[in-house]
DNA sequence: TTCCAACTTGACACTGTGTAAAGTTGATGG
DNA sequence: CCATCAACTTTACACAGTGTCAAGTTGGAA
């Protein structure tokens, strides 16, 4: 799969992190991760055969730094379908601001590379599956509006606890990380419930 | 301002456009659109100094085609705060899928060029002024929900209607056009009033 | 000692943007 | 009828960043 020495590979991966987190994810090119992690740009392509290869595996080596999974998970111990709910956005609503940096740098690089687009588009699919399983447990409490049937009820859902909306509020409208999260889980509400 | 002959201008206005509605954004390079408009490559630099001026260009010319404001316009002859919201939404609904390609194209270059991420914020901003008219007129109704402050209702509403979200529900969720316009006045309405 | 994996060094092909400079063409005006 | 000029073409090239290639170097295991 991958050659090379794996300490090396993780010192590249921590560089891509921090050159990612911290500044124009477009602007930070392979060399200047290779500059960070201390080895030569071709060490790079020696343990990533492109840029995006790279990206995915940061992201992957993130999620299981932060560990996502676990902290879904705890949204599934909720009893009922609201306090789940609740759980779940919050979670992943706390989740984002931690993987902010990368979800944009690998957002910015689907622009003319399948494999970002893909790689996004897979972690997205796992939101979705968080959505879908929320809404699911309102819909058995009977919770659930009559204004949407389920199928809906999730796209609802994963619309509005997208990236792009997070990013839109928290900078475009200058709303605290809180503010986020509290306003989230009023309007799913309100969009989910009668 | 611009050098050469406007007719000349216009055919590369409307090769770009064509160009950028069907396919790939970022894949219509230049040249595309040079041999499209039957110019040479230089010409197009002649008329347009940079890419992102080309695409600026053609936004503004689309607009002008298009006759955004005169559609806007409409809701704002609306009776009440209500349908007002419900005829803005309409409006601008039905633009969004007027544009998408110039709309995509323009989003993609924001990467890396700031013109372009100004000329989109500048978009932006317009719809976030109508998005304030909508929400003032419910508010002088007495229809805005006391969840939101007028400000946050503006931020709301402009969220729910941004370019992102309804790609998201048009190609993610596989939404119709005219189900995405529906849906979006009945969250609008769930979200803003009580 | 030999050998190998892991890495370095330096050169280079490729793509697309943007620049530069010299040539063509057709209309306008003296 | 010629000069001129604007608009455009043609050709060439600089530049940046990605990715490839080939020839070293080095430290440790057999």
């Amino acid at each position: 799969m991958s050659s090379g020495n794996p300490e090396t590979r993780q010192r590249i991966l921590d560089a891509a992190w921090r050159a990612l987190e911290s500044g124009d994810a477009k602007k930070t090119r392979m060399g200047d991760i290779a500059k960070l992690a201390g080895v030569s740009r071709q060490a790079l392509y020696l343990h990533f055969p492109a840029r995006t290869d790279l990206l995915v595996a940061v992201t992957q080596y993130i999620d299981r730094i932060k560990d996502v999974d676990g902290r879904l998970e705890k949204s599934r111990n909720a009893s009922s379908g609201g306090e789940r709910l609740d759980a779940f956005i919050e979670a992943w609503g706390d989740y984002i601001p931690e993987i902010a940096g990368v979800a944009r740098a690998l957002l910015d690089m689907r622009v003319g590379d399948p494999d970002a687009g893909m790689a996004w588009d897979d972690r997205m699919r796992a939101v979705r599956h968080g959505c879908d399983a929320a809404v699911k447990a309102l819909k058995k409490d009977g919770d659930l509006s009559n204004d949407h049937t389920q199928a809906q009820a999730t796209d609802v859902l994963w619309m509005l606890l997208s990236f792009e909306n997070w990013e839109r509020l928290r900078f475009g409208c200058g709303w605290p990380q809180k503010k986020y999260v509290t306003e989230m889980k009023a309007m799913a509400r309100r969009l989910l419930t009668d």
